[in-house]
RNA sequence: GCUGCUAUGGCUCAGUCGGUAGAGCGUCGCAUUGGUAGUGCGGAGGUCACGGGUCCGAUUCCCGUUAGCAGCUCCA
């Protein structure tokens, strides 16, 4: 037997030799999986090819094939576990992810308790060491199989393969489920798994088809990596912006007010404030925007002419009854057309473009009630807004700008190495979702590929993720549970200037229709304060905290010298607080640190004979003392620069 | 929108197998006037989310609504 090894070389294996010494080879980084080996150029199972158990592979082997392998084979164990505990239960699918597995059945929906007894079935089985046999079948011998044994997802499965598929199966005991496979020799090879959680999830992925009962865990080869991983989980909640944007008193939400409609407290407020005020100047002052304010409603006829009546009608809210009303009203979605209507309320040359209209925008959607989740979706929410109106000739230089733009923003933030770019396209089996020709939408397509590819920023392409007017870039981020959301956006659209009539006049004195770029700076400042609470765990970089400084007197004696170092910090523009309670200084610093205060000036007898102020700073602990006016100044030009400093005290929760 | 889970002082939560509730933190008061992660004592504060139902009696059981959470679907 032949199997290709990591380096690309070929390493031959004896039948008889033992599997040990091939997972020597794998632990070594040698071959490319465990069980899946690539043999004679091809992904098999090992088992096809040797005739021992390999379980030692997988657990020396340090690649994320053979987990993935060790996984789905933990998902078959639970699969097996839910047949015998629940047997009316019917198989559907049941996948390795990113950090486990799932597995969907049809049944009514498992409590934790359930999740409890099938991970003690679970542990029967793994102890019972059945092997996994793989096993063939042709397509109607199939079929019956799985007719004989009612599991109706399985014959649809198998119906749906291609007619030359090879229908494999694997066997362990009594349970039999359709797999492609590989799977691990043997069930007893699992040494560490863990039941996550459950929840309902479509047939598919399709909302029109059965809620299955989807049960997620995860397993890992050793008891002590599975805890870790157990231990992260439970350390990340500590990040979720839902969670300390709450705790932090960032922002909260009222049952009276509704859903997706969080408040910003003061310190949210401030973040938002201070960030707002930095892309308004940023933009206008050194990219070349101009401002605008426009309505936060509109009659239906102005999104008629934009297509969002026909395309976007569900999604917006709409006010008064088009059979009743003389008007009827929408919230805007987008400030598109309001921002077409500033240009088009006067004739322009071509010597005027490109024009860069900004506004700090608010917009409404109507979300389904399912969707909200703290900052991040909301039915009320800012963004940086901005459209380009440029010449064709323009466009290219324009569009890179935007993309520069975004990225300075994102730099600045330090959070540019957490996102990944994607080029959203159309989808071109599903035309009646988006408007103008498909030679159009190819065109601008390879227009931002080309753009992509040139500035030398990795990107995936995404299909069906376009506005309906054109394509774009999206930049995304992950949040602390690994879900994925846009934070910039930026998009080609070479139609709406024409459902608007939007024209400029050429050297030649003829009406030309302008391009236009969709775009936001640093996106949506709810989401983006969202990413930031979760990025830097609610530990700021001081130009951003809403509270940069506390001042703490020893006691009540030194309020007077300790209200005069106040006043001179907010003088100078310092966002600055004092604590002058009746507590110790301890106290004080404890509370001071835990609310996430980056700097506390302690001051006492000492400092107020000499004019100073002692520092205590999350960046370098106590920092001894120093004239007020030298702090002032180091801290003035820390926010001036928008510094990221390091984080070097070993923070406490 | 779908499948579940949840809702108890300002916050985090305990509790009542149906007889109108408790802790810690916070807050307020008093004492303490301090030197880098929790000073002591005392007080106030709850129609147990809202609306129905069952019951002699509901915060507890049932139904509905609203909101929060997880996942699915969706996200111009």
């Amino acid at each position: 037997m032949k199997i290709t090894l990591k380096d690309g070389s070929v390493k031959e294996y004896s039948q008889a030799m033992s599997v040990i010494d091939i997972a020597k080879d794998i632990s070594e980084g040698l071959a490319r999986a465990a069980c899946a080996g690539e043999v004679n150029g091809e992904v098999k199972d090992l088992r096809t090819v040797i005739d021992s158990d390999c379980e030692l592979n997988i657990l020396t082997a340090n690649d994320p094939k053979g987990l993935a392998v060790y996984r789905h084979t933990t998902a078959h164990v639970m699969a097996e576990a839910v047949k015998r505990l629940f047997p009316e239960a019917k198989l559907t699918i049941g996948p390795s992810i990113d950090n486990g597995f799932y597995y969907d059945f049809d049944h009514a929906a498992f409590s934790r308790d359930d999740l409890d007894k099938i991970e003690a079935e679970m542990k029967k089985i793994i102890k019972e060491g059945k092997a996994l046999e793989r096993f063939t079948l042709g397509r109607d011998e199939a079929i019956k199989f799985m007719e004989d044994r009612n599991e109706p997802y399985k014959v649809e499965l198998i119906r749906d393969l291609p007619e030359d598929a090879e229908i494999s199966f694997y066997s362990q005991g009594d349970f039999t489920d359709l797999c492609a496979g590989p799977h691990l020799m043997s069930t007893k090879t699992i040494k560490a798994f863990k039941l996550i959680s459950s929840s309902g999830a479509y047939w598919r992925g399709n909302s029109d088809n059965a809620m299955l009962q989807r049960i997620y865990g995860t397993s890992f080869a050793k008891k002590e990596e599975l805890e870790d991983y157990l231990a992260y989980l439970e350390d990340i909640k500590n990040r979720d912006h839902n969670k300390i944007g709450r705790e932090m008193e960032l922002f909260t939400t009222v049952d009276v007010i509704g859903q997706g409609l969080p408040l910003l407290m003061p310190k949210g407020a401030k973040m938002i404030q201070t960030m707002q005020r930095w892309i308004e100047d940023l933009e206008d002052n050194e990219w070349g925007y101009v401002r605008t304010k426009t309505p936060l409603m509109a009659k239906s006829d102005l999104y008629k002419i934009s297509g969002h009546w026909d395309h976007y009608k569900e999604g917006m809210f709409v006010m008064g009854d088009e059979d009743k009303d003389k008007e009827v009203f929408a919230l805007r979605p987008m400030t598109c057309p309001f921002q077409y209507y500033v240009f088009k309320a006067g004739q322009k040359s071509y010597r005027d473009l490109p024009i860069r209209y900004g506004e700090t925008s608010t917009l409404f959607r109507n979300e389904d009630s399912g969707e909200m989740h703290g900052l991040t979706r909301v039915r009320q929410f800012t963004i940086s807004e901005g459209h380009l109106i440029v010449r064709p000739d323009q466009m290219v230089e324009e569009f890179k700008n935007c993309l520069a733009l975004a990225k300075h923003c994102l730099t600045t933030l330090g959070v540019e190495e957490d996102v990944t770019y994607h080029l959203s396209k159309w989808d071109p089996d599903n035309r009646e979702k988006y408007i103008g020709e498909p030679e159009v939408w190819e065109e601008t397509e390879q227009h931002i590929r080309d753009i992509l590819n040139e500035l030398g920023i990795p990107f995936t392409e995404d299909v069906g993720e376009a506005a309906f007017y054109g394509p774009k870039v999206d930049i995304n981020t992950k949040n602390v549970y690994g879900k994925e959301d846009t934070m910039i956006t930026i998009q080609w659209d070479a139609l709406l200037a024409e459902q608007f009539d939007m024209y400029y006049i050429d050297q030649n004195g003829d009406k030309v229709r302008p391009y236009i770029i969709h775009r936001t700076s640093m996106g949506c400042y709810e989401r983006t304060l969202a990413w930031l609470i979760e990025k830097y765990a609610g530990k700021f970089p001081t130009w951003l905290c809403p509270e940069q400084v506390r001042v703490l007197p020893i006691s009540e004696k030194y309020a007077d010298y300790a209200d005069k170092v106040l006043k001179e910090l907010k003088k100078n523009g310092i966002l600055a607080t004092i604590d002058n309670r009746s507590e110790k200084i301890g106290y004080k610093i404890r509370e001071t640190r835990m609310a996430r205060v980056p700097y506390m000036l302690v001051v006492g007898q000492q400092e107020e004979e000499q004019g100073k102020v002692s520092v205590r700073s999350r960046f370098a602990g106590d920092e001894g003392q120093k004239d007020l006016a030298d702090f002032i100044k180091d801290i003035c030009e820390e926010i001036r620069t928008k510094e990221i400093r390091k984080v070097t005290v070993e923070e406490q929760k």
